[in-house]
DNA sequence: TCCTTTACATGACGAACATCATATTATATG
DNA sequence: CATATAATATGATGTTCGTCATGTAAAGGA
């Protein structure tokens, strides 16, 4: 049947918001196009008119999940609370249990590093920016040696929660990430090397 | 048919070997089990005579790999060299680019994640043992700084092998690296919080 | 030497996978 | 009001998935 005007785009952001959700939670490889257009309310055969294939969306869904990502540290870091809250936030227990909203880069590390260059191109270029931003909030040391504590700290909170993440039990799992609150904050404030 | 005594314990290892490569270099979930026979010279249907499920598998992968991973961690604490060059070769660039032989924290923290509680049991019991003897390593501070101070180098290493496996530029990838080894390094030799 | 057992091979099961061709139907356009 | 069109639905493609039932042949025990 034919839809009103706007109404193909605004079923394309569903597709796409449902699938940035599901990719987090279950991982690229275990969602299938069926049951993503399910949750999106249709039904599986309509995709491939609004991506050319899986793999194109799963460009799209990084594309626009590290550009969210990174809009959302910049309104953090324009608020002048310094960068201490987001890694409160960043490695808090409801980080840890929605990652469906969470870190693109905790959640898709391993599993894009096998995919295809044009895939990881994405990836790199967003990452390389959002070390950039954290960088440029930093306080002391040399511009490079800032850049390099940023992508050192972005580094231990994915990895930290990751180990959070994978850890059933909820007190050895807390305890994870109060170490990595302590650590991640302590080499934000000062440059230890 | 029919094979001399000692043939199947053989082929079970084969099997499991084949799987601990496979496991690491595609993922989990990628890997057939059908493909993962074919590999091990064999058909697929012999499987289930093996283990009872491929979840099964799995289960003893993990246990194999992270025992045979901190064995080796034990040898090189046992070498009195102190643990900078444990760090140097965790970050180096061959570890990077041989994920199939690596550290199968980074591999699968992430895909165990979403796996049953008993299966993530086996990653977190031996997460636990692995921190206790990186801690027993580090100099300075109590019994608890050094526990915390060794999961952070842990999830510190982890998650920057990971990032410098996903970055597809060598030149990047290795700066990712590069930053990784210095502050592994501070991290290890010096309390700084 | 015969015969049972064992280790694997073959083949099949239904389900889910990505992808595509075609049908349907309400809306926009004339 | 008629009709072309756009946005989905339906259905089918061939593959691959995990799992299991059955076939086969050689080694071990009698």
């Amino acid at each position: 049947m034919r839809y009103g005007k706007g109404h193909k785009d605004e079923t394309r952001k569903r597709i796409l918001d449902v699938a940035a959700k599901r990719f987090r939670k279950d991982g690229v490889d275990a969602v299938g196009v069926a049951g993503l257009m399910a949750d999106a309310g249709l039904t599986h055969g309509g995709f491939y008119s609004h991506f050319p294939s899986k793999e194109h969306l799963v460009r799209e869904v990084l594309d626009t999940v590290l550009e969210t990502r990174h809009a959302s540290l910049e309104r953090s870091a324009a608020s002048g609370n310094g960068i201490e809250p987001v890694i409160e936030r960043y490695l808090s227990e409801r980080h840890r249990d929605e990652p469906e909203n969470g870190c693109p880069f905790a959640c898709f590390a391993v599993e894009i590093a096998r995919h295809e260059p044009e895939t990881r191109e994405i990836f790199t270029a967003k990452f390389n920016r959002h070390v950039e931003l954290i960088a440029a909030h930093l306080p002391e040391g040399s511009e490079e040696q800032r850049r390099q504590r940023a992508t050192a700290l972005l580094g231990l909170m994915s990895g930290m929660l990751q180990l959070a993440r994978a850890t059933p039990s909820p007190e050895t799992s807390d305890e994870i990430l109060a170490s990595a609150r302590q650590h991640a904050l302590a080499m934000a404030v000062a440059p230890y090397a």
